[in-house]
RNA sequence: GCCCCUGUGGCGGAAUUGGUAGACGCGACAGACUCAAAAUCUGUUGUCCGCAAGGACGUGCUGGUUCGAGUCCGGCCAGGGGUACCA
């Protein structure tokens, strides 16, 4: 057996069992043996095939499908797979036992970069790398105890995968939601490869260390904006979505009207496409400030502005800056406003004669509206802080309600408030709202422009210039343009045979795979050589567990009957992309003619994530909690005695090497603690600090039941039906109060309330059997006593399936937990007829008084105004107002 | 910068959704058992004043609404998540 952990001095810090206390516990035969009964279970439910379900069953009970966020193939599970994981368990469970046919399938989401990087650091082949992981990986989920059915199991990197995936990429081609486009990526000159934002650091590469570029790639793009009105609209039906992933969504997309407006433009360099550029369109929410306009500014990656660097090295060399920043929103929204002032100038639509200057500057963004804005700065804090720096008026067009128009000024910050419009001719007197109706009126009129509605919501790129990753089927032929991979040569799969050490895409470099004749016309020609972006594996595995061996990509029978997902459990980081993009491409699959269905997900819940005290050596070192014990003063030292900083609980990683490792928990205390302790204290929707002393703590509450279970068996009486006399005791009405509890805890989420509920339980059955010691010797009370244990084990059975499980059948009963339906709590026991209710004086708690359910209102009145501690806070003053809350307070105002 | 979330004892958290703040767990302290320790069991444990009875204060800060605010509203402060090529 695993040695059991004691308790003393280091234990605390050290996840390890103390194996000086081993010996006592070897001989200690009540202790529970974790893993021999763990390994049991585990085997009994795989022989029994209890989570193995159908793809298309003809069932009568209701269909439930749990799904967890499934994991990155990394090599070992980490706490976050931990809670997440226990949380879906959980509800699988509970679910099942509450009638439902439950599908609850895992798999890996195994493309993806760090394979590539440790192929690169390793000398491992990627997929080698991958497949080793999810082997590893399995092994220590199945050691987790879930209900999961195994048979469903897929991985993504497998061409039996990413083959329909490609298929589905044919259809979005046919269907118009697949296209190209050239945009701005980061560009690492020496590894030649694109970088993502948290990649470059401070402008650099960060395995390079070069300056990076900003590029212009042609890349694959998906329409998700053809969607974004209905992803929109589609929010409000999601209500088991939290409404905080509603918000950023809704956020995310952007929705905002306006209008477009056309600025005819003087003095433009040549060199342009003719009449492409005699007007600069612009995208404004608030056409009702036109009058306000103080000058135009364009995004450094504006075709206009690129026009313009070609004729002025300053302008160049201010775009050359403004592309060192990197393409983050987060670095462009934060830098300081900073412009370049151009030859050309923009007539104002409304006002003959009136020429804005134009310039190049830094925070106006390509990928939003046109590309270019006017500037209002009296309305606008980014326009007043750039007028400001270069010395533009600032001209008020908007009165705030009750201001003067003689005296109203502009300070340091933007009137964005409501008003009335005003310096501003046929628009004078109008409130914002009818202002920028006939604002945009008047621009339709003199075909200046028009209103419109913009989203912030950007196609998504799904090029990557990556080995790892699905290959795109496309061929690029010199006459024929881009052609499909006909359907009958997929999949198209990835070489095997691969350089990584080498810098830039492998696929690119490889001598031989590129090369393809064109399927349409024969020529020598070459393949696609980006892969897809990660994303898209996971925006369609949901509905490839519903059918996972299936021809197709799907069956139609399999995704009628199981979609939506009734409950989709994973981190809050995933709020906008992943969940976003997956319901994008259900829309698309449906347009493909798929599946019938707008969204996956039914329901969501986002877990917080994981947390970890930091410590660091006297060097600053970060040191694993392993590495960090308790001396003999009660201070933090490391294993040789130095002293060790403590520093704030933050989010497991690597770098602050604050992790610990599940296996090694599970090794030690068992799956079903650390279950037990993620689900405890914490609410499942926030961060969870894991602390040794808690782990403890669910370890001994383990064997804590196990005591009390085996203790007792002996001598209660053998199992029957429950006791039918809708009388009981104290501890009977407890436990059927319980059942509520729990019962509606899990449904709501609040697993750490229903654990709390449960050591309650767990609490007044101990007191319960330590008054009595008549309760064992047969009589009513004995099969009361067996009642309220068995309520224990049905309860923690989602939780701790293999405790339950165990115990359940050391009560003697038959079959196996995990087949029994959910207790059901008698309501004659659950309501009791007397309540305690506070009595305030003049919102003071004074006292609290015992009455019946649901007394009338004069008699609370009157046992209030009777009890001692009131009538001395009233201080013989009297009564000006009583309040009675029925059941509640009584509150009596002086 | 923008969007979103969070803030309650020594610690994790609970509070019937506007009605007894601190359930339950951890830690700490005291006691029982033991030659001793571990394990286990019992009790105490928000702060301050008081021998006690009892009282005052108390949910990040600040102002408000209300008979009554941890909960609702306004303004701030702090921490976290996302910010489009990490997954």
């Amino acid at each position: 057996m695993s040695g059991a952990p004691g308790a003393g001095p280091g234990a605390a810090h050290r996840y390890l069992p103390t194996h000086a206390s081993d010996s006592h516990i070897k001989q200690d035969m009540s202790r529970y043996n974790v893993k021999e009964t763990e390994a049991k279970w585990q085997a009994a439910w795989e022989r029994a095939g209890c989570f193995t379900v159908e793809d298309a069953p003809d069932s009568d009970r209701p269909k439930y499908y749990v799904l967890e966020m499934f994991p990155y193939p990394s090599g070992r599970i980490h706490m976050g797979h931990v809670r997440n994981y226990t949380i879906g368990d959980v509800i699988a469970r509970y679910k099942r036992a509450r009638g439902f046919n439950v599908l609850h399938p895992m798999g890996w989401d195994a493309f993806g970069l760090p394979a590539e990087n440790a192929a690169r650091s390793k000398g491992v082949h990627p997929g080698d790398w991958t497949y080793q992981n999810i082997a590893a990986m399995r092994d220590q989920l199945k050691g987790m105890g879930l209900a999961i059915d195994w048979s469903r199991e897929i991985a993504t990197c497998h061409p039996e995968y990413y083959r329909h995936e490609q298929k589905m990429f044919l259809d979005l081609l046919r269907d118009g939601l697949a296209y190209r486009k050239e945009s701005w990526v980061n560009w690492d000159p020496v590894d030649q490869t694109v970088l993502a934002n948290e990649q470059v650091i401070d402008g650099r590469g960060w395995r390079s260390g070069a300056t990076v570029e900003q590029r212009k790639l042609a890349q694959w793009c998906f329409r998700i904006t053809a969607f974004a009105e209905e992803l929109l609209a589609g929010l409000d039906g999601l209500d088991r979505w939290p409404e905080k992933v509603r918000l950023m969504q809704s956020n995310w997309i952007g929705r905002s009207e306006g209008a477009r407006v056309l600025f005819p433009l003087n003095g433009q360099p040549a060199g342009l496409a003719p009449g492409a550029q005699d007007r600069l369109e612009v995208f404004t929410t608030r056409p009702d400030t036109l009058f306000g306009a103080a000058f135009c500014a364009l995004s450094p990656n504006h075709p206009l502005s690129g026009a313009l660097a070609a004729e002025s090295p300053e302008i160049a060399a201010f775009i050359a800056e403004c592309n060192k920043m990197g393409t983050s929103e987060a670095a462009i929204e934060t830098a300081d406003k900073k412009g370049v002032l151009t030859p050309v100038t923009a007539s104002h639509p409304f006002v003959e004669g009136l020429e804005l200057p134009v310039y190049v500057a830094n925070f106006v963004l390509m990928e939003y509206g046109s590309g270019a804005i006017f500037g209002c700065p009296a309305h606008d804090q980014r326009d007043l802080d750039f007028a400001r720096k270069y010395g533009l008026e600032v001209r008020p067009v908007v009165l705030p309600p009750g201001a003067d128009a003689g005296s109203f000024e502009i300070g340091a910050e933007a009137y964005l408030g409501p008003g009335t419009a005003y310096n501003s001719e046929f628009l004078d007197g109008l409130e914002v709202a009818a202002a920028k109706r006939a604002a945009i009126a008047r621009l339709e009129e003199q075909g200046a422009g028009a209103g419109t509605v913009q989203y912030r919501l950007r196609d998504w790129g799904v090029s990557r210039q990556r080995y790892w990753g699905c290959p795109i089927p496309v061929v690029h032929c010199p006459s024929c343009g881009i052609v499909p991979v006909p359907e009958a040569e997929l999949p198209v799969t990835l070489p095997r045979d691969i350089d990584v050490s080498a810098a830039g895409n492998a696929l690119e470099r490889h001598p031989s795979w590129k090369h393809v004749d064109c399927p349409a016309c024969g020529v020598a020609a070459q393949r696609e050589t980006d892969t897809f972006d990660t994303f898209v594996e996971s925006s369609w595995y949901f509905a490839r567990f519903c059918s996972p061996r299936a021809e197709g990509a799907m069956t139609r029978q399999a995704v009628d009957y199981w979609l939506p997902v009734d409950q989709y459990i994973g981190g809050i980081e995933h709020a906008v992309l992943h969940l976003l993009y997956s319901r994008f491409f259900v829309r698309a699959l449906k347009r493909g003619g798929y599946l019938d269905l707008e969204e996956p997900f039914a329901g969501l819940f986002t877990q917080g994530m994981v947390c970890h005290e930091t410590y660091q050596g006297p060097d600053g070192a970060w040191l694993s909690p392993e590495q960090v014990e308790r001396g003999p003063d009660g201070a933090l030292v490391t294993a040789d005695g130095r002293p060790v900083t403590v520093g704030r609980s933050e989010k497991m990683s690597k770098s602050k090497n604050n992790t610990v490792d599940p296996a090694r928990i599970i090794e030690t205390y068992g799956a079903d603690t650390a279950r037990w302790f993620m689900l405890s204290d914490s609410p499942p929707d926030r961060d969870l600090e894991w602390t040794a002393a808690g782990v403890e703590g669910a370890y001994r509450f383990v064997q804590r039941v196990w005591r009390q279970v085996t203790e007792s068996v002996e001598t209660l009486p053998p199992p029957g039906p429950a006791p039918a006399d809708g009388a009981g005791s104290e501890l009977r009405r407890a436990a059927h109060k319980t059942i509520q509890a729990v019962t509606e805890d899990i449904e709501r989420f609040r697993f750490n309330r229903a654990v709390a509920r449960i050591y309650e339980l767990s609490n007044a059955i101990s007191g319960a059997t330590a008054n009595t010691a008549r309760a064992r010797a047969g009589d009513g009370a004995g099969a009361e006593l067996r009642e309220c244990l068995e309520i224990l084990v049905r309860l923690i059975g989602p939780m701790m399936p293999h405790l339950a499980e165990e115990l359940w059948q050391r009560l003697g009963r038959e079959g196996m937990l995990v087949d029994q339906p959910w207790p059901e709590a008698d309501p004659s026991l659950t309501i009791e007829d007397s309540v305690t209710l506070a009595v305030q004086v003049n919102g003071k708690l004074r006292g609290t008084i015992d009455l019946p359910r649901d007394a009338a209102e004069d008699a609370a009145e009157r046992a209030a105004l009777a009890e001692p501690g009131v009538q001395r806070a009233m201080a013989g003053k009297p009564p000006r107002k009583i309040i009675v809350v029925k059941n509640r307070i009584v509150n009596v105002v002086v």
